[in-house]
DNA sequence: GCCGTTTTCGGCCCGACTGTTTTCAGTCG
């Protein structure tokens, strides 16, 4: 009983979110009402995006606090209350017995959807990947009523492509190859104007594909110069506005073109996200307009009344621009509305950062190579802050080391008259919640970062009660990012965030959203509401191993705009004499 | 199944491209 009790009590927001995803495949395969299908997919994506755990909201307010849970409605919300009571969804589990276990993964299969993969399985009884690529190498495929040679081919092509990177890819990777192909197009004299679109404009930390959107008064030689290019491994689809192609690396990249008088109406399409989109065109629907990516129209008169620059779209519906990193649809319709978005933080903020190592512990550069680089980004500070030594695989300094760095920073510091470097550690938090070392130590330092390095996988209570131990500790100003999760490698570690974020503000403790492209913790829906909920503040840093990993600055701040953070909100942005002040505060 | 400045019922964003189709369904974003 204790058991059962225990294994409800684990059940994750992430577990209930592919839950809900998978009763939305299902019955999409049956042939339900696509608004039911799309549902459930709303609400899985909805409580993905929860700060609070789905449980510890139905435990404090009951089914009435999940039904207030965006895109929950009063089914869901029972259905959930079965679920976290009994440990059981008999309607998830009736459907299953209609739809056969793996069926719904052909559903990621790109290009085939639920009619054509029902209409596989009704004629061919295939329910997996593998038994699709042996009917399709047999021919079987394009004798199904309404499929051909080319579908199997495309289908064929799909599952390869799924198999080869069915994963989304980090920003970090993305982001310089569609950098790049931007440059390429806009030197192009038939090009006006170039610009990412999709998940790439919006800095989410991992992106599916590449969108970008182009003006041009000759669409079709931009598409030839497009699906020409070398880089291209084979191309999926060309027309006058739309290609899709597939680089040789795998990504998929897709280029639309507009007339240059579409280019706003365009990219705000292009932008998204989707529920920011289907938000806005509801809206401009109640208003009797229609939008699409060529304009905003009256629908009465089918006049164009807006389209040539973004802020001309949302100004029409009465609103302010938000900007892309916050287009998710999770409030900030209602704040552009009512005038109230917030100033986000921008990279020029940036004064300088709180965590690199260099070779003194495991990091490749000299102190004075990270100096340099700081000079280069126009940082006003800087902060070395190694490994300790407990840490023994990152060749963690003793105190004696430290001492001797300590001197060498001193040194630097003569000798550099632009910019300040700030002496630190990057400590490690142990199993007990301890430091490496004492307050004789660490009371020389101007900063200490704590971070958890292991130990991962100890229970919810234990991890929690280490890092507030570590956040207790007055001498520690920064905790290094605080979820420990890598993406597509590692989850974070069970920890009650709230009692985290609770105890950093109350104690003065920063929480560190560092900017390691693989790392991007705290995320962007933690950092708002650690903010919004419980006052914290926080830092940016790259926990730079190598000096041009400094540059990845560009993707924490993007993450905290993502997670509506102002300048105020960041350490980073104060002037030097200020951050020393504060950082002296809590001891 | 969700939701409310037309609505507790009756809507639900909108258009491009492909393929197997003689007029459109399926898929995608």
């Amino acid at each position: 009983m204790a058991q059962r009790a225990r294994k409800r009590e684990e059940l994750s927001n992430e577990e209930i979110a592919r839950l809900l995803d998978e009763i939305g495949d299902m019955l999409d395969l049956i042939g339900e009402s696509t608004f039911r299908v799309r549902a459930y997919h709303t609400a899985a994506s909805s409580i993905r995006g929860l700060t609070r755990s789905v449980v510890s909201i139905y435990q404090e307010g009951g089914v009435k606090a999940l039904d207030e849970i965006p895109g929950v409605g009063s089914h869901t919300a029972q259905r959930l209350e079965q679920l976290i009571t009994t440990g059981h969804l008999p309607y998830y589990e009736d459907l299953k017995k209609k739809i056969p276990e793996q069926l719904t993964e052909l559903l990621e299969i790109p290009g085939l959807g639920p009619k054509k993969a029902k209409k596989i399985y009704d004629t061919l009884g295939i329910t997996t990947r593998d038994e699709l690529v042996k009917a399709i190498q047999e021919n079987k495929l394009e004798e199904i009523p309404g499929f051909g040679k080319k579908t199997a081919e495309n289908i064929l092509r799909g599952i390869r492509q799924y198999e080869k990177m069915h994963e989304r890819i980090l920003l970090s990777d993305a982001y310089p190859i569609a950098h790049e192909m931007v440059e390429t197009l806009r030197r192009q004299p038939f090009v006006d104007r170039v610009d990412m679109a999709g998940s790439l404009r919006r800095m989410k930390e991992t992106v599916g594909d590449i969108d970008l959107l182009a003006s041009s008064n000759e669409p079709m030689r931009v598409m030839n110069f497009f699906t020409a290019m070398p880089q291209v491994a084979y191309t999926l689809a060309k027309g006058e506005t739309k290609s899709s192609i597939i680089v040789k690396n795998g990504l998929q990249m897709d280029l639309r073109v507009v007339s240059p008088d579409q280019y706003g109406a365009a990219i705000q399409y292009f932008t998204g996200s989707k529920p920011h989109n289907i938000h806005l065109r509801d809206i401009a629907k109640a208003r009797s307009l229609k939008i699409n990516e060529y304009g905003v129209s009256d629908v009465a008169t089918g006049d164009r009344l807006a389209g040539r620059t973004e802020e001309e779209v949302y100004g029409i519906l009465g609103m302010d621009t938000p900007p892309p990193m916050i287009r998710e649809d999770k409030g900030e319709i209602e704040a552009a509305m009512e005038h109230r978005l917030l100033h986000l933080i921008q990279l020029g903020d940036i004064n300088g950062e709180f965590h690199v190592h260099t070779k003194w512990s495991d990091g490749l550069n000299s102190i004075e190579d990270i100096v340099e680089m700081a000079r280069k980004l126009g940082y006003k500070f800087i902060t070395i802050s190694d490994h300790t030594e407990r840490l023994h695989i990152a060749g963690g300094l003793t105190p004696e080391e430290l001492d001797e760095q300590l001197r060498e920073i001193a040194e630097l510091n003569e000798k550099y008259g632009d910019i300040e470097i700030l002496t630190g550690m990057e400590t490690n938090i142990d199993n007990d919640g301890n430091v490496d070392f004492g307050p004789e130590v660490l009371s020389k330092l101007d900063v200490v970062v704590a971070s958890i390095h292991g130990g991962f996988r100890q229970s919810k209570e234990h991890i929690t009660r280490r890092m507030i131990k570590a956040i207790e500790n007055p001498f520690i100003n920064i905790i290094g990012h605080p979820t420990g999760r890598i993406l597509g490698q590692r989850p974070p570690y069970d920890i009650d965030i709230e009692a985290v974020f609770k105890a950093a503000s109350e104690t003065g403790t920063f929480l560190e959203l560092n900017a390691y492209p693989n790392r991007l913790d705290l995320k962007d829906d933690y950092l708002r509401e650690a903010r919004d909920r419980y006052g914290c503040k926080f830092t940016i840093d790259t926990d730079a191993h190598v000096m041009g990993h400094m540059t990845y600055m560009l993707y924490g701040v993007a993450t905290a705009q993502r997670g509506w953070l102002t300048k105020e909100d960041v350490l980073n942005t104060y002037e030097v004499s200020q951050i020393k002040k504060i950082l002296r505060q809590k001891r």
